[in-house]
RNA sequence: AUCUCCAAGUUUUCAGAG
């Protein structure tokens, strides 16, 4: 069971939901950590339907049980159901506040998140880090550094916060100043301040960091790729992939991306087929090659073959029709869609405005549910 | 390194700024 668990919960934490219920189902019996350890797993992936068959199959529930399940409705976006989860559990601790007050902040209620925080009984360094997380998304630059001079304890998570807060406002020598006095470094906080260079155009100092961290892992490298390639040095970017040694499918993703951006089709197709493994949005990064270029029969044809398509994908065949100004079938692809984001709104909307006149346009415009 | 809460990376729309 020993052995079983750390499989499975591994599996959890690389987001390898299908991996984790495969060897779950493996394993001759289960202890209420196997049960926990998958419902973690299917949390991750924003599907709350799946994880609540699995919350109803269980044999029994513990409060890290139900700390899981509002993690799920927290990746699934529906802040309604954490809070009632939150009111009906039979015992909340420390996490239990602390993942209602993360449902609240993932999701943009910042007066919300504001307010429970106001009432949790106790708050720990992980309380606040959420809170001023939520400022730092917001935008908010003078709370977020309000919030930190206030803050009783600090830890690693907290200075990263402070990084991105001030790189996201343009004060990238405060980012470098903040990592300079922090009390303690690790690959995040060092990422970030790469990040933090190049999100402010400073491709040169963000090598500069990235050549001087004392440890890289998938993410460090897929940031620094991500860079070079978005600044169009591409053969570059693909030089710095190959000699990477964390690949991981993000990264691969990240390269089909890069090649699809400059309509470098061959290449895309070319590393599209030699991955072993693909998901959503490998198929989507391919997809929008074809779009950005115009070939509509190739995306089509395309769309066709994804296992399992998504919101994004609908998206882009139905931006693929608008920019070749094929008005009926943008339509119809927005009435087949299964489900409408903001994206598709916006995107529907300007293919009126582009192809048809104001008029049309604005109609959608009133109609919309939700505006950015 | 057996489970739950906080920080960094990939795909879709439009605008603004340069």
């Amino acid at each position: 069971v020993l052995m079983g668990n750390t499989i499975t919960s591994c599996y959890a934490q690389h987001e390898k939901s299908l991996d984790a219920q495969r060897i779950f189902d493996t394993m001759p019996e289960w202890d209420i950590i196997s049960w926990n350890s998958l419902l973690s797993a299917n949390a991750q992936t924003g599907n709350l339907l799946c994880a609540r068959q699995k919350f109803d199959t269980m044999p029994k529930h513990n409060l890290v049980t139900w700390n899981t399940l509002i993690t799920a409705s927290t990746y699934s976006g529906n802040v309604e159901y954490a809070e009632e989860l939150f009111q009906r559990m039979p015992e909340r601790d420390e996490v239990t506040w602390n993942a209602m007050l993360s449902a609240y902040a993932h999701n943009r209620h910042l007066e919300e998140a504001k307010r429970f925080f106001e009432e949790m009984p106790s708050k720990n360094v992980v309380a606040w880090n959420t809170l001023m997380h939520a400022y730092v998304e917001d935008g908010k630059l003078e709370e977020v550094k309000g919030l930190f001079e206030r803050m009783p304890c600090r830890n690693a998570a907290t200075w990263t916060c402070l990084i991105e807060a001030n790189a996201g406002n343009g004060h990238l020598e405060d980012a470098q100043s903040v990592f300079d006095n922090m009390p303690e470094r690790n690959v995040v906080t060092w990422t970030s301040l790469v990040a933090a260079y190049l999100s402010n155009g400073n491709l040169g100092g963000g090598k500069k960091v990235f050549d001087s961290m004392p440890e890289r892992n998938e993410i460090s490298w897929t940031t620094i790729i991500v860079a070079l390639a978005r600044n169009g040095d591409l053969d570059q970017a693909k030089d710095l992939y190959d000699r990477s040694p964390a690949k991981d499918l993000v990264a691969q993703n990240a390269m089909v991306a890069a090649y699809a951006r400059y309509g470098r089709l061959e290449d895309a197709t070319k590393f599209f087929d030699s991955m072993p493994e693909k998901d959503v949005t490998t198929w989507n990064a391919l997809m929008s090659g074809y779009k950005k270029e115009g070939l509509l029969k190739e995306a089509e044809e395309l769309f066709s073959r994804i296992p399992k398509g998504d919101g994004v994908s609908w998206n882009l065949m139905l931006a693929a029709y608008s920019q070749c100004k094929d008005l009926d079938k943008a339509k119809e692809m927005f009435d087949r869609m299964p489900e409408k984001d903001l994206f598709s709104w916006n995107s529907m909307m300007a293919a009126y405005s582009q192809n048809a006149g104001i008029k049309n346009a604005k109609d959608i415009f009133e109609k919309m549910p939700c505006r950015d």
